[in-house]
DNA sequence: GAGTGGTCTAGACCACGAA
DNA sequence: TCGTGGTCTAGACCACTCC
């Protein structure tokens, strides 16, 4: 089964061939592989080279193993896709914050962790909302759950003389969430920016959103805009990259 | 160094002492590590330990190993922000098509090999476009590169319907791109979807991409649609994860 | 208890890069 | 030539799952 002489590592090899069976179907989403032992034999390799095989098809998200039972092919978890509408204020008047929104929009039961504190600006923050470094800004950090899965990390900072006073200081927002808020307080929002990009989790991400090796996650800078250009939100979003997709409606002109 | 009676493995406690000094600083972006032998005196375990150690930092992204050399910390390459302007109906008349357009944003030097060819849409594609399973599409295979770097694969396909006889079945699309050809053929664009995700690299993505281990791909399939909310273009567009970001705006009402 | 994956050792030899 | 990482072996023992 193994080319001794091809120049590519047996290792590789092994991944390669279980890659290809698995593409073939032949062990289809959910199928156990057959067990370290068992491939020893059939590959004729030892045991740590079948191991490197295998960790390379966990990096890349192919497989997942499962201690004391083997081996499985992954299956893919169903995808949310998570609309720009859910931002919108029709979502907002309707009692929904922006999760609760992506939730409705999703089809899953969601449930929220919210710890409040304040601190200082760092650079990064303070340049994003157009203030000193230092200023004191109120940081909503949550972990959001979908059918009590961690599936969401935000951490959302608004500067503290917008907050003050404010439910937004408060664990739960009320209704409509903290944008909301905003709003009443004569904050009117006109628009948001998203930047997106996507990273390897880090430990404490991947822990929290109990994440198999060989997922990355989609991370979401989303600034919020009122209609003066004066940025009042900064929120600092990490998801699982198997469990999401972001949907955006971009004009041609 | 090492604890043996903490339940934490000895590769784990070695990859967390390494990061933490990272991250501390001890160990600056672009530094090289300590060799392995040496980091096995250091921390009195087996090569192969250290090795799962550094093996767990690489798949991270948080170092990168050349062989012959050492294992150095990473260092962030500069991450090109595409903004949602770089579809818009201005650039195509300044003679840029979207990948074009992405470089005058970016501000690297773009090249890009296509290979046209022909094919019945499958299922999906299909689907996306509005028409029959089997319809002949005309597909665009490219690979992008900046300053000669290739950073972004984009397969766009449209109903050969719409391309028969104009200049998207040639390898040059002419000034302004597909998009241009399209509105000139009379299907004038009205919006585009991204639907944006992330995922772990194929094996043939990473060495095409020339992605190290720990880089995740983003995905982004691109939906044109004309004034009549035809779809005409699909575009599956897949880039390394730690040189881009999506930037996109959106309206607050 | 039997089978699974998880961890770890103490070596060996090879391939690459730089001096 | 020497130091680096890359590959591989033949074991050992542990922890988990299921019967």
């Amino acid at each position: 089964m193994i080319d001794r002489y091809s120049g590519v590592p047996a290792y590789r090899q092994v991944a390669d061939d279980i890659r290809a069976k698995i593409n073939a179907g032949e062990y289809g989403p959910g199928d156990q592989l057959p067990s370290e032992r068992d491939l020893v034999d059939a590959y004729g390799v030892s045991r740590p080279t079948i191991r490197d095989a295998i960790g390379l098809l966990r990096t890349d998200g192919v497989v997942i193993a499962e201690h004391g039972k083997g081996v499985f092919v992954r299956s893919a978890p169903p995808v949310i896709r998570l609309a720009m509408s859910r931002l919108s204020r029709t979502e907002r008047e309707a009692n929904r914050g922006a999760f609760l929104g992506d939730a409705a929009t999703g089809g899953f039961t969601p449930t929220s962790a919210v710890r409040i504190y304040f601190e200082p600006a760092d650079v990064r923050v303070a340049d994003l909302l157009g203030v000193d470094p230092g200023t004191e800004v109120c940081v909503r950090d949550r972990v959001m759950s979908a059918n009590d899965v961690p599936v969401q990390l935000s951490m959302s900072r608004l500067p503290r003389t917008l907050t003050a006073g404010t439910a937004i200081e408060q664990e739960n927002a009320g209704s409509g969430g903290s944008y909301a808020r905003l709003e009443e307080a004569g904050h009117r929002l006109a628009y948001f920016t998203e930047t997106v990009g996507a990273r390897m989790p880090t430990p404490a991400e991947a822990s929290t959103l109990q994440l198999t090796a060989g997922t990355p996650v989609v991370t979401v800078t989303r600034i919020a805009f009122t209609t003066t250009d004066t940025p009042v939100e900064v929120n600092d979003i990490v998801m699982a990259a198997d469990r999401f997709a972001l949907v955006y409606k971009i004009p041609a002109d």
